[in-house]
DNA sequence: GAGCACTGC
């Protein structure tokens, strides 16, 4: 059955990676029909592929009080659908809300649809993400990340302020939407039972596989949507790769070779280094190529790049020059790129797994899902036809799993199942989920939870604690807010404020391996024989010292945006402290309170060191380590010490 | 002496 009726565009670089051709399947799609950004913005909207389905999709949405909504990109669903039920009067009790998992996208569908009802911003439409609530009495349109409506269900869990819940993007399965397909479950049914308004439930997906969707709300209808995804020609190798870096790098230098210079390539990998040395390598060989063939601009893209650079991935290359981005999967939902003619896909990924027996987090390169592989396909059709030039044969291909796992069966539930019980739900062990997890990491998770007193357990129930509840109200992970709550205790909520915000966003430092020598001189200002908790807040103090000056992060390797974030956290954290009425007080010198209060919180493993994360990439690593001394775990937690450190024999 | 995909409250 295959064949090889077109070849690729060149095999002149090396022969052993042609690609066969295989055709682009997927339902729903349109020829080619260019946007004008000269139009009116109402007539834009009648141009969407939606506006035909305009009716027959709301006599079916008023009627119904759970729908399933397929819609390919580009289809208009999330910055229509809320406007259709609005002028109609559908919901028009409450709030219309539209989740998002990303905060840019909820803030910038917002400022769309508002420009597109000619309103300002945070009247009739409005957004509501962390640190930023741009939403007032007047408005009816909200868009929130799923993380923000879920916290706003703890203090309303029957969500009486909404007649229609939309949750969008819901095939990415993020924790945070998972969750709430249970708790926008829950509310509808419970609304009912107490003749309340009811609630409409609309769950949006970019893909197919909704079966499950469907399922779970009581075999709600399927809706479909056609999109305005370009035709991508799907190309496989014929053989399978033994090594998909020396197959991108082939397939770059193929396609340079052949295609016009105006066509940008986007290749997925699986992470910064690889993505680097490929990069360099990239750049070597564009030097010393034949007569006739252009520059070439390679641009690596990956999140922890400072956002100058993060920029570079969206200006054009000069004129003449193609566009190489090197790209984690970053750039398969977070960063989009306009002008991508052509994808290469390595069908590998790096991604976390949570093993709930050892509480080791690890994080490894696999296999894309066959979903996630037509992600990164459709990157190449935005605005055009493109191809797409997948590293491994058809019927590797086959044997991808369908979808990703969802990240609910793969993560820590800790944080999870405290705020289900925040949220009232009864029976927490045996919750509705769409995707159960496994009984061992909901086990799990209680018995941390108990270790860290926000759980008792009852004749066979599990109820949350006065300490639980408190910690619920953090958006922490667990062991973080009962480190603030224990600091009291030890007179340094000041210091234990400031360093577990450190902990909470991603690292402030910025290590550039091309500059390990100064790196190591700059940071050894800050270096605490402490431990990295300690360099940590030395390092804080310095930054606020600065007034958190630019130039000072840039001589000093720290990620200013990141400082930044710690700094909102920070005083998000002191507010919720102030409202609980805990002391905030400094211990001064005495720092060896902070380390004891950081053994309170966060001994749930080996003595003598707490950490901040266990994870095992190549190796098995203990980040951000701190000096206790083992009485203070045993205080901590007898029981759970007395039975790791004395095992009994039998 | 080597290292860490991506979000979000």
């Amino acid at each position: 059955m295959p064949h090889d009726p077109d070849p690729p565009p060149a095999k002149k670089f090396k022969p052993g990676s042609v690609f066969f051709r295989s055709d682009y399947n997927k339902p729903g799609m349109l020829l080619p029909r260019k946007g004008n950004a000269t139009t009116p913005i109402d007539i834009q909207r009648k141009q969407l592929p939606i506006y035909q389905a305009k009716p027959q999709l709301l006599n079916q949405l008023r009627q119904l009080h759970n729908a399933i909504l397929i819609g390919e990109t580009g289809s208009g669903k999330t910055t229509q659908i809320p406007q259709y039920l609005y002028e109609s009067g559908i919901g028009r009790q409450g709030i219309i809300a539209i989740t998002q998992p990303r905060r840019v996208a909820a803030i910038s569908l917002a400022g769309r649809v508002a420009e597109e009802k000619r309103t300002q911003l945070g009247k009739l439409v409005g957004y509501t993400v962390r640190f930023e609530d741009v939403t007032s009495w007047e408005t009816k349109l909200k868009f929130v990340t799923d993380g923000m409506l879920l916290r706003e269900a703890i203090g309303d869990p029957l969500l009486l302020r909404y007649t229609v819940v939309i949750l969008d993007e819901a095939h990415e399965r993020t924790v945070h939407t998972d969750v709430l397909f249970g708790v926008v479950k829950t509310a509808q049914r419970r609304r009912r039972e107490l003749n309340k308004i009811p609630l409409k439930v609309i769950v949006m997906s970019a893909t197919m596989d909704v079966d499950l969707f469907s399922e779970y709300f009581n075999k709600s209808p399927v809706l479909y949507l056609e999109g305005r995804q370009h035709p991508i020609q799907i190309y496989y190798t014929k053989q399978p790769q033994s090594d998909y870096l020396q197959a991108a790098l082939v397939s770059v230098f193929q396609i340079h070779q052949e295609a016009p210079p105006s066509h940008d390539i986007l290749v997925f990998m699986t992470g910064q280094e690889e993505i680097e040395a490929l990069a360099r390598t990239c750049r070597d060989i564009a030097k010393h190529l034949p007569d006739g063939c252009g520059p070439m601009v390679v641009i690596p893209l990956y999140a922890s790049l400072p956002p100058a650079q993060q920029l570079r991935v969206f200006q054009p290359a000069p004129k003449g020059s193609r566009k190489v981005i090197l790209s984690t999967n970053i750039a398969e939902t977070s960063v989009t790129i306009s002008g991508i003619k052509y994808v290469i896909d390595t069908g590998m990924v790096k991604a976390k797994r949570f093993n709930p027996d050892s509480g080791l987090e690890v994080l490894a390169v696999q296999q894309v899902s066959k979903a996630q592989a037509w992600q990164r396909a459709g990157r190449a059709g935005r605005e055009d036809s493109g191809s797409c030039y997948r590293l491994y044969t058809e019927q590797e291909f086959d044997n991808f799993i369908p979808m990703t796992v969802p990240e609910i069966q793969r993560c820590n539930l800790a944080g999870v199942m405290l705020q289900l019980m925040a949220l009232g739900i009864p029976d927490v062990m045996n919750f509705d989920f769409m995707s159960k997890p496994s009984p061992e990491a909901i086990r799990s998770a209680v018995e941390h939870l108990e270790l860290l007193g926000a759980v008792e357990k009852k004749e066979g129930q599990v109820l949350l604690t006065a300490l639980g509840k408190k910690m619920a109200s953090f958006p922490l992970e667990p062991r973080y807010a009962r480190t603030i709550l224990l600091s009291t205790d030890f007179s340094c909520s000041e210091e234990i404020l400031s360093i577990v915000s450190l902990l909470s966003v991603n690292s402030v430092l910025y290590s550039p391996p091309a500059r390990r020598e100064e790196v190591l001189a700059a940071r050894k200002k800050f270096t605490s024989s402490e431990g990295d908790h300690m360099t940590l807040l030395n390092i804080y103090r310095a930054f606020k010292k600065v007034s958190g000056n630019k130039d000072w992060c840039r001589e000093n390797f720290i990620n200013s945006r990141n400082m930044v974030l710690v700094k909102e956290v920070q005083a998000q954290l002191k507010e919720i402290c102030l409202k609980l009425n805990l002391k905030l007080e400094s211990c001064g010198a005495n720092t060896g309170n902070i380390r004891r209060c950081l053994a309170h919180g966060m001994f749930a493993k080996p003595a003598y060191v707490v950490f901040n994360e266990l994870l095992q990439t190549s190796h098995c690593y203990m980040r951000d380590l701190c000096l206790v001394d083992a009485d203070w775990l045993l205080d901590a937690a007898p029981e759970y010490f007395g039975r790791k450190l004395h095992p009994v024999k039998r």
